[in-house]
DNA sequence: CGGACCATTGATAATTGTCAAAATTCGTGG
DNA sequence: CCACGAATTTTGACAATTATCAATGGTCCG
């Protein structure tokens, strides 16, 4: 189920690099930490942390792409966050050592580096500079959560679905001569449960897009955008 | 619109001392950062901050409480957080400098200490314990915010009411012989702007409490709790 | 006391959720 | 590489919920 692997691009600091609150750090510091670090792969739907379970260590994402969601007692289930390479989680438990408040899970292949809470902390007593971008980047992931959460409160389906096609673009698309194409992280159903509405609601508002030539489904987990302009129009200026 | 005053019970230090991220420090400390506090009052109504604004300080609230808030082009509001005496916002962009992404506004007469962007800085710096109790805070809050994004995006109208009866019950309750009496801080329009729901939802489903003998509405700011354990259930488990 | 503001109620319409069935896509094994 | 079964997605019909519009009633504060 969970595999530790030795990482190649780890070892020569490549992983660590990317990972925006190590920046700021040396060669010879990263070399330091890279010692410290546990390296896990997860398979497609493995759960990573179980809501509620306590943590022990912070996760960094290396490759790959995880949901965070939690469910309510009959099963409904709303993702959180979409956490891909250069992601993190685990802090916000850090200190207080509570139990996590959701649950994580891989989207595909997935390879991480783990730093135990202890870890961590001497890390952050040691390198200041860390814990400032570590506020920085929560701060930056609330004002995602924010953002989400105006969505959800009072945007309509329409404007949630050009939102969340604009999110994906930007994070998961390549652009082509016809257009741009989104490697989709998340199944119909896994889009669904972002943006709090019902499965078939996502499949008839993509069909729709699609009657309007805006955007052409390759296949389940690809679409191309024809015409972000409309896209962005149907989002509502943000 | 916003009157600077002096604050005698800061002067004392007691003001800091219920901030829970200066509750570390001692009194010498607390006095040092005590010079550095500009204070404000703000009366209900007053914007204490614009979405998009700059932000050059971190606003403490030492009375009363605020709404911060995001608005939809077409006017809609969505409340992100009720913030009441000891917390504090403008931190988010501490670092980066980047613009206030939602609106505050006060809900009645607001006190607050401010402290400029660099002071707030230089302290971080030399007190690293307060570096981790704001990532620590930024935890809770986001936990709370995940809560709030859940809690919209899948449960039902009935378990939202639920939930911020619930809210409110432990922030601004107080027991009595016939229950718990909550002085609201919103109208039913904040409510409505917080869950995500019309104004008239609201309306109609507090009569419908009233009706079941499950709360009784005193007047336009008070309700009294009647049955807490049918508005846990009304609520969900959660 | 009066006027402004806020809350409630009713009627109706619009949107989305739910259930069921058909169609498509995916992945595995031959 | 194809075929088959499983999983996912799409579509349709209908029901349920909530938003909206409009009018009335209540509350608060000078």
């Amino acid at each position: 189920m969970t595999v530790r692997y030795n990482c190649a691009k780890c070892n020569d600091s490549l992983c660590m690099h990317k990972v925006p609150i190590f920046s700021s750090l040396d060669k010879e510091d990263l070399k330091k930490i890279m010692g410290l670090i546990r390296h896990h792969e997860y398979k497609k739907g493995d759960i990573l942390v179980f809501d509620g379970d306590p943590m022990d260590s912070v996760v960094i994402i290396n490759e790959g792409s995880v949901k965070a969601y939690k469910n309510t007692a009959d099963g409904r289930e709303q993702i959180l966050y979409v956490f891909s390479a250069g992601d993190f989680f685990g802090e916000q438990n850090l200190f207080s050592g509570q139990a996590s408040t959701f649950s994580v899970e891989a989207l595909g292949t997935v390879k991480t580096c783990n730093l135990s809470r202890k870890q961590f902390q001497e890390l952050l007593y040691r390198f200041p500079d860390i814990a400032v971008k570590i506020i920085d980047e929560l701060g930056n992931r609330m004002t995602r959560l924010e953002n989400t959460l105006q969505s959800i409160g009072v945007r309509n389906v329409d404007n949630r679905i050009g939102s969340i096609l604009i999110e994906f673009a930007e994070k998961y698309g390549s652009n082509n001569d016809k257009g741009t194409i989104i490697h989709l992280p998340l199944s119909r159903e896994g889009i669904a449960n972002y943006l709090g509405i019902a499965r078939e609601t996502v499949s008839r508002k993509f069909s729709q897009l699609e009657n309007d030539g805006i955007i052409h489904s390759l296949n389940n987990r690809e679409i191309l955008i024809l015409d972000m302009d409309r896209i962005e129009a149907l989002a509502g200026i943000n």
